[in-house]
DNA sequence: AACCCAAAGTAGACGGTGACTACTTACTAG
DNA sequence: CTAGTAAGTAGTCACCGTCTACTTTGGGTT
C-alpha cells in the first residue's frame, strides 16, 4: 500500500462500502459523491469512471443489499433437524422473517434505497438482484413437509404473502412507526398465522 | 386575484399544490424550493417564510398524505348495509385494503416519504399524522360483528397484522417488485386469511 | 390619524454538489 | 517497443439549500 499516485483498482469497492456508511449514519440524503471522493483520497471526478451517475451509484448499493440480505437469510433458512432452537419447516420460516426484519432494522436507509418508489424505469441489475432475493424465498418454500404437498399455485400465494408481511413490517420498523420489538413480534404472529393456514395440521 | 405586489396569504398552500404535482412526476428528488418558489411566481427565499428547511416541507407533504389517505379510508371503510358489493365486516376491511393499495399505487413517492427511514429524530407532526392514520384502522375494526367479540389484545394484533399486509404490500407495488394487479389480488388475499383467522365462523 | 410592529416577500451572497469536458497517467496486449 | 484503453485529475458550469439584511404590507394600538 506504499504512494499509490493513481488509485489501483478497488476504488468501486472502496466508494460503495464508505457509501454504506454513511448511509447507516446519514440516509441516503447524505450520499454524496464529491464526498465519497474525498474520504477514498482521490479527486471529485474520479467515482465517474465506475458510476456514471449518483444514481447508478445507489443503484450499486440496492444490488449489494439485496445480495446480502440473500446470503444471510439462505444462511438462516435452512431446514436442519440438528439445528437448536427446531429443525421443522416452520422454525425455519420464522428464522428468515426474523433475519429480514433485523435486516430492516440495522440498515433502514439501505431497505429504502432497494424498495424506493421508481418514477422513471428501473436500473436492470437492482430488478435482477431483487428478483434473486425472491428466488431465495421460493428455495425456502421447497424444504416445505414432503407429506403436505403445496401445489405451484399455493407455493406462490404463499411466497407473495410472506413477501408482503415481511416487508410490510419491515417498512413499519424501519419508519419507526412500531418499535423493533413489536416488529419481531408482529412478524412471528404473521407467519405463525401463514403457517397454519397453509398447513393445517402442524 | 389582481396584480399583487406581495403574494396575499395561500403561498404555503400553493406551494405544497406545487411540490406534490412534481413528487407524482419526479420523484421527490425532483423537488427543490427555488423551482416551487418559480412555480408560484415568488423570489427564491419566499419559501422560507413558510418552511425553514426543505425536509419541513417534504414533512408537511407527508402530514398531508396521511391525512387524504385517513379521509379515503374512512369513506370507504363504513359497514353499511345498503352498500353496493356487499355490507359484511369482511367487505369493508377489503375496500380499505384495496384503498390502501390503490393510494400506494397512484402516489407511490408521496408514500415513500410518508413511510421514509428516519434516521435524525422524526418531525412531530409526522408522527401525529401517522398515529391518526392507525387510529383509523382502529376505528374501521370496532365494526366488528357485534357477536363474535375481540379482545383488546386481539384487536391490537388484528390491527397491526392488517397495517404490516397492506404497507408491505404497498411497498411492493410501489418499488415495482410485483404489479398493480398482483398487488390487489394478494392483498385481498391477505385480508381474507386475516379475516378468516380472527372470525373462524364466516 | 399617526404610529408601530410582526408577518411575508425580496435580493444578494456563500459553499456544496452533480455533471460535463479536456487532459494526463498507468497498465497491458500485441 | 508501442499503441490503445481504463482510470484518475483538474477545471468549469448551473443549480440548489441556506443565511442574512432589507423592504413591503396590513392590522392594531393609542
Amino acid at each position: 500500500m506504499v504512494e499509490r499516485p493513481f488509485h489501483h483498482g478497488n476504488l468501486r469497492a472502496e466508494l460503495l462500502d464508505h457509501a454504506e456508511a454513511v448511509l447507516r449514519e446519514d440516509g441516503a440524503d447524505g450520499v454524496s459523491l464529491r464526498d465519497l471522493a474525498r474520504r477514498a483520497g482521490v479527486s471529485h471526478g474520479a467515482p465517474r469512471s465506475h458510476f456514471v451517475d449518483r444514481q447508478s451509484l445507489l443503484d450499486a448499493l440496492a444490488v449489494r443489499g439485496f445480495e446480502r440480505l440473500g446470503v444471510r437469510l439462505r444462511e438462516v433458512g435452512a431446514v436442519d433437524p440438528d439445528r437448536a432452537g427446531g429443525g421443522t419447516f416452520e422454525a425455519a420460516v420464522q428464522r428468515v422473517a426474523r433475519a429480514y426484519v433485523d435486516f430492516a432494522v440495522r440498515d433502514a436507509a439501505l431497505m429504502e434505497l432497494m424498495f424506493a418508489a421508481k418514477t422513471d424505469h428501473a436500473d436492470e441489475a437492482v430488478e435482477r438482484a431483487a428478483e434473486g432475493l425472491f428466488a431465495t424465498f421460493d428455495e425456502l418454500l421447497d424444504q416445505h413437509r414432503p407429506d403436505q404437498p403445496m401445489s405451484a399455485h399455493d407455493r406462490r400465494r404463499f411466497g407473495l404473502l410472506f413477501a408482503a408481511a415481511v416487508q410490510g413490517t419491515a417498512s413499519l420498523v424501519g419508519s419507526r412507526r412500531i418499535s423493533a420489538d413489536q416488529g419481531a413480534a408482529l412478524v412471528e404472529d404473521a407467519t405463525g398465522i401463514l403457517v397454519r393456514t397453509f398447513f393445517p395440521g402442524s
